[in-house]
Formats: structure tokens, C-alpha cells, sequence
DNA sequence: CGTCTCCTTGAATTAGATCAATATGTGTGG
DNA sequence: CCACACATATTGATCTAATTCAAGGAGACG
């Protein structure tokens, strides 16, 4: 019988060091099985700023986006979560950012209790949680470099090759999100996303399959925009 | 005598938990005395972008700033270190980030060995590494909040309020770091700095007694700038 | 087939960048 | 102390990239 991750973590006598939450195992169905599995459609809320953090979460399908509002109704988004990635960790007792479902989705939801006790217990799973606090801090490190500097079309190139590494097929890029949500990813207006892509494909670097669906003709030209 | 925090640390026996370096304690000159205290002067180079992590650094005086450079020779400066804080923190093997002396300055290196060992050996510790990662990690979103949605004024404005936060006294604000840090941080032109600082100054939101030390005549009109 | 939402495109506007002087320091040597 | 040089900051005059405002399209779905 498959024990339960978040169980297995707050017991914190085993060793799950192999199949920590946030590293995206082949033994998916087995962690998919271990929790207590929530499903959300689009631009439903998951939990929002300020609500206490109670859990983590682990995305099984679909996108999550987590992100801040601002007293003038815009939105920043932090980061756009796949299938595999973690979300919701929280230091303090607080949630500082939502969370909302892109598409249809289907999450796994982490008794943070349970990532204590382990801290507490466990040497090898604390290392790891600090390590993916870190990531988390070199992902954010390197948007803040792209926020502050970019041109919309390094923006956008960056956020293509982005979605590229971590999507299936290389060269096919499935945006779930819509042109708001990049803009909003990106600090841009969604007719600057929609233009720039225009433009891309106007300039031969990109194909727009369908609204969705991008093909990256040449990706070293949409690298070479940054550094 | 007074044990070098950096020794505690990695015997990994005692309970340093009270003294953690990047507690701006009460204990400044027992800390100044525990570790090998380097100086530097203004625009040195403490460590590169790319240099082999070994060590993590607490400013004693003077200030310090990490910032990536891009290839086209822009900069992009990730944090300012005041007294107290602590940089150079790493989870991989290299810095990502180039550190340089902002003022003269006055830092303690810790040998990042002891803090590996330290968090094998010690519960209370590896959680104050994870939550000081955490902690960095919420200053950096924060940044990109910033970086991604604000309009000139309201860059000025939150920083301002920041550094205010951060400095001895409330109302005045001394600013060690020149007009082009001060741009590169928040992503704007030293030109766009300047002029912004001129028009609070004739708004009467400020009065900048000289360039480096400003006067925070209405720190509710800035602070309301963003949200 | 219509309605709704999302996306694209066009024209006008503007905030900030860029280019170009001028000014204000700040330190150095006479 | 002054005179000079050099770095830093301010200010002014354009310029431009991105936003804003305003229509149109293109899909999705009942």
C-alpha cells in the first residue's frame, strides 16, 4: 500500500529524499494517490493574499498562477506553475501572494504541519526544502531582471524560451494562459503581447499556430535578445 | 573569549540560534570580533557573478550591493546591504550575483562550510537558513512588484520609504548610493531619478538637503503613491 | 446564427529614454 | 585659500517605445 507523502513527512522517520513534492518523479501516480486531491476550474481562486497558510501545493494537471493585486486593480504575476511544480510554501504563517487556476486543474494539497514536523526531524528534507526556497529566489531574481530591463520583445522572447524548457516538445510552444495573463507575467498591456508576436511572426522568428499554439523557428534569435 | 560565530557554526554543538548573523543583534562587537573582517572601498568588487561560493558575508559598515550585469552593459542591481545584513548567501556551489562595496566598508566573511555542517547538525539553525532564504525571497518579489508596475514616482516613492524604514532616523533619509544605483535598482535612467526627485522637492513632498541626504516632508503622500 | 470573450490592429498620446548642456560638488596641488 | 580638474547631478530639448483609446476580427458555445 502506498503511504501518503504528507504523511510519510509528518511521521518524518522515512527518507523520501527521492520523491520530495516539488521534484517532478516518474512515481507520479504514486504521489497523486498520497493526498488530498483538489480540483479548480479556470480563474478560480486556490487561496488568496493574506489567507493563512495551512498548506502547499503540488500541481498534478493543468496551470496555476500565483500573483499580487494592486490597490489600482492591476495584477502582477509571480510565476506560472506546471505540472510537477510546487507552490504556496510559505515561511511565515501567511500566504503573500493568490494563487488562481489558468485552466482546468487538478492539484494536491500538502499539510504544512506535516513540512515542519519534517524540518524538524528530518536533515536531508530540510537541506531540500531550503534548496527549493533558493530556486524559488534565483527564479524571482531572474524575473526582477527581466522586469527591470527588458524591451517588450526581449520580454517576450525570454518568456517563449522559458515556456519552451519547460514544456514537452521543444520546438512547440502551448501557451495556457491568456495574452492578459503574459502581459500581466511581463509588467505590459496586452496589446503590447499581441503586437510583439505580430511582429515575431511578421519577422519570421515565430509561427502562430492558433491564438495558443507557438512555433519557435528560431530560437537562438529570440535568445540572443537577452544576453 | 568570545567563540567566532563561524566556529560555532560549524562544530554545529552550540545553540547560536540568539546570534545568527543576519540578526542585526545587539552583540555588533562580538560579532565584529568572531570572523575574518575584510574592507573595502567604494565600486570594489567583493565577489563576481560566476565566483565559487565560498563564503557568505555580513556588512559591519558601509554599504553593499549584488547586482547581475547584462551583455549589452547594463546592471541590474538585485539589493542594497546596510549594516546588519547579511548577502552572498548561496544554495548552489557559485554566486549568481556580483557583490561590490557601495561606500567604504567594513564586512565579516563566513566560511560557507560551517553553514552546511551547521544545518546537518542543527534544527533550530537549518530553519533560520530557510527562513532567511524565505525572507530574501518575499524582499525580492517585492521588487519585481515594483519593478514590473511602477511608474517612476512610485519607484522614488517606495524607495524612499524603504530606505527610510531601514535608516537611523525616521524623517531623514541619507542615501549612500549614487543617482545611477539608485536608477539601476529600480530600473530607470540616473536623468529620470533626478528629475523625479526634483518635482517631489517643488511638490514640498521632500527637500533634499544635499544630493545624498533627503527630507521626507510627507511620507503618507509616498507611501500612497503605490497601494 | 447570434452572443460573448478573447485577440488583433490602428491611431493618438505620453512617460520615460536619449542626447546635449550646464551646474554642483569634491578633491588636489599650487 | 584659491584654481583647476574630474566626477556626479541637474535641467532642457527631442525622440521613441509602450500605453491608451478605439474599432474590428476570430473562435467558442449555446
Amino acid at each position: 500500500m502506498s503511504v501518503s507523502l504528507a504523511v510519510a513527512a509528518s511521521q518524518g522517520h522515512k527518507h523520501a529524499g527521492m520523491a520530495m513534492p516539488w521534484m517532478h518523479s516518474d512515481q507520479g501516480a504514486e504521489i497523486a494517490l498520497s493526498g488530498p486531491v483538489l480540483h479548480f476550474a479556470p480563474d478560480r481562486r486556490i487561496y488568496a493574499e493574506g489567507d493563512e497558510a495551512r498548506s502547499y501545493y503540488k500541481v498534478v494537471s493543468g496551470v496555476v498562477r500565483t500573483c499580487q493585486f494592486l490597490s489600482d486593480g492591476r495584477r502582477q504575476i509571480d510565476a506560472f506553475h506546471l505540472p510537477g511544480d510546487v507552490f504556496g510554501f510559505e515561511a511565515g504563517a501567511d500566504h503573500r501572494l493568490s494563487a488562481e487556476a489558468v485552466t482546468d486543474c487538478t492539484i494536491i494539497a500538502y499539510r504544512r504541519r506535516g513540512m515542519e514536523s519534517v524540518i524538524a526531524g528530518d536533515d536531508r528534507i530540510a537541506r531540500q526544502f531550503f534548496s527549493y526556497a533558493m530556486a524559488c529566489l534565483e527564479q524571482t531574481r531572474e524575473h526582477c531582471l527581466l522586469l527591470g530591463r527588458g524591451s517588450a520583445a526581449q520580454k517576450i522572447g525570454a518568456f517563449l524560451v522559458e515556456m519552451a524548457d519547460r514544456g514537452e516538445s521543444a520546438g512547440i510552444v502551448e501557451l495556457p494562459m491568456s495574452r492578459q495573463d503574459i502581459a500581466d507575467y511581463l509588467g505590459l498591456t496586452i496589446e503590447t503581447v499581441s503586437r510583439t508576436l505580430s511582429q515575431m511572426e511578421r519577422d519570421g522568428t515565430i509561427t502562430l499556430q492558433t491564438t495558443r499554439k507557438v512555433v519557435l523557428k528560431n530560437r537562438q534569435l529570440l535568445e540572443d535578445l537577452n544576453a
